[in-house]
DNA sequence: GAAACGTGGGC
DNA sequence: TGCCCAAGTTT
């Protein structure tokens, strides 16, 4: 296809607005601070799919946990896992990982600077490449996220453009020697001014170049994508603690939804059973024991990107057999320090912080009374 | 290309 | 309340 050539003719009236506007209202971020490669590459990461505020709360804690690549590739990935408890999709977590031990392997520990290079590491993908390329290494190469997608949809008028021709588009614009600032401040403007909804076009500096401002329906801009109904599951989890005092968790296998997380073991509820039962046959199932299922100690409703559950944790008591995992990658019999210190779904962390202060004493399930210490 | 993949804020 | 969706990537 070819670029409308408006774009071509305005090109340097547009950057031109766009940089001057930028340097007036960049937010100060902490990922603006100190421009490293690392940071830079860190936050991108946490920022797919993340909104900004989210990320904030966790950045400067990683970075100080995982000062460098070095230190991020040494690390275990259940510490990386922790520092990113409660951030989502974590599958991001070990990709950064695994490429943080790639980037010492094979490049000495220095972030590569060309976007294929970038692109081969595990959790990078077009847009993460084009944005560390260009903001920590100066190349000129278009990052297109939500926002410019956004802003190139209404700048274009065009209710869904193809990421190609985003692309093309923004290379067109984009400035050899301000490339980083230039995609920062196109991703800024989505984000701060041509939001999803009541865009701010009073205050655009792309006023002027818009199709869809001059059309009068900016908001119409990208078409919205039309999604089915999240299937709903009731999800069953058990709270087994033994004699010690412990509580028994399992650690989620590597490569399922929440993988490498530990959680209280349980499962989804089929069609023609109770909780109950759902209970029972799911600890037979992944954990090789027979259970007695006790009260309901708590429930909670949860939507995740693609289904809805409602969640209830059950106080169990192990009746038979030797826990072995058959569905899971590990188990474990946790004390109060292992439940602070195991990585957990945000469900799984609310029964936690319910169970702890059960811990410790010998409790028997369903009796609720404290024997003497040992 | 479509589906999977977390969580929480906003309306 | 329920739905939308956010600095995307992988399979």
């Amino acid at each position: 296809m070819s670029t409308p050539s408006p774009l071509r003719e305005q090109r340097e009236a547009m950057v031109d607005a766009l940089l001057r506007w930028f340097a007036e209202a960049a937010r100060p971020l902490p990922w603006r601070e100190e421009r490293t490669p690392y940071r830079v590459w860190v936050a991108e990461v946490m920022l797919q799919q993340t909104q900004v505020e989210k990320v904030k709360r966790y950045y400067a804690a990683f970075l100080r946990r995982f000062p460098t690549v070095e230190a991020l590739a040494a690390a275990p990935l259940e510490a990386v896992l922790k520092a990113w408890e409660g951030l989502g999709y974590y599958r991001r977590a070990r990709a950064l990982h695994r490429a943080a031990q790639t980037i010492v392997a094979e490049y000495g520990g220095r972030l590569p600077d060309e976007v294929s290079a970038l692109r081969r590491l595990p959790g990078v993908g077009a847009y993460t490449a084009g944005a560390v390329a260009s903001i920590a290494f100066g190349q000129a190469a278009p990052a297109v996220d939500g926002n410019v997608r956004r802003v190139m949809a209404r700048v274009l008028a065009h209710p869904a453009p193809p990421r190609a021709e985003i692309e093309e588009a923004v290379s067109l614009l984009l400035p050899a020697d301000e490339a980083g600032t230039f995609n920062e401040a196109l991703m800024e403007l989505g984000a701060t001014v041509c939001r999803p909804r009541h865009p701010q076009c009073r205050r655009c500096p792309w006023r002027p170049f818009c199709r869809a401002h001059r059309e009068g329906a900016p908001e119409q801009y990208p078409a919205p994508k039309g999604r089915p109904a999240l299937p709903h599951y009731d999800v069953v989890a058990a709270v087994i603690i033994g004699e010690e005092g412990r509580v028994l968790l399992a650690q989620r296998r590597a490569e399922d939804m929440l993988g490498g997380l530990w959680e209280f073991p349980g499962g989804k509820r089929e069609a023609d059973e109770t909780r109950e039962a759902a209970l029972r046959r799911e600890l037979l199932e992944e954990m090789a024991i027979h259970i007695e299922v006790g009260e309901p100690l708590i429930e909670m409703e949860h939507a995740y990107t693609h289904f809805r559950i409602t969640l209830t944790a059950f106080r169990a008591r192990l009746v038979a057999g030797e826990v072995r995992c058959l569905e899971c990658d590990a188990f474990l019999w946790a004390d109060e320090a292992d439940l602070e210190r195991l990585p957990m779904s945000v469900t799984d962390r609310r029964i936690a912080t319910l169970v702890a202060p059960l811990l410790g004493t010998r409790l028997t399930a369903g009796e609720g009374r404290a024997t003497s210490p040992t």
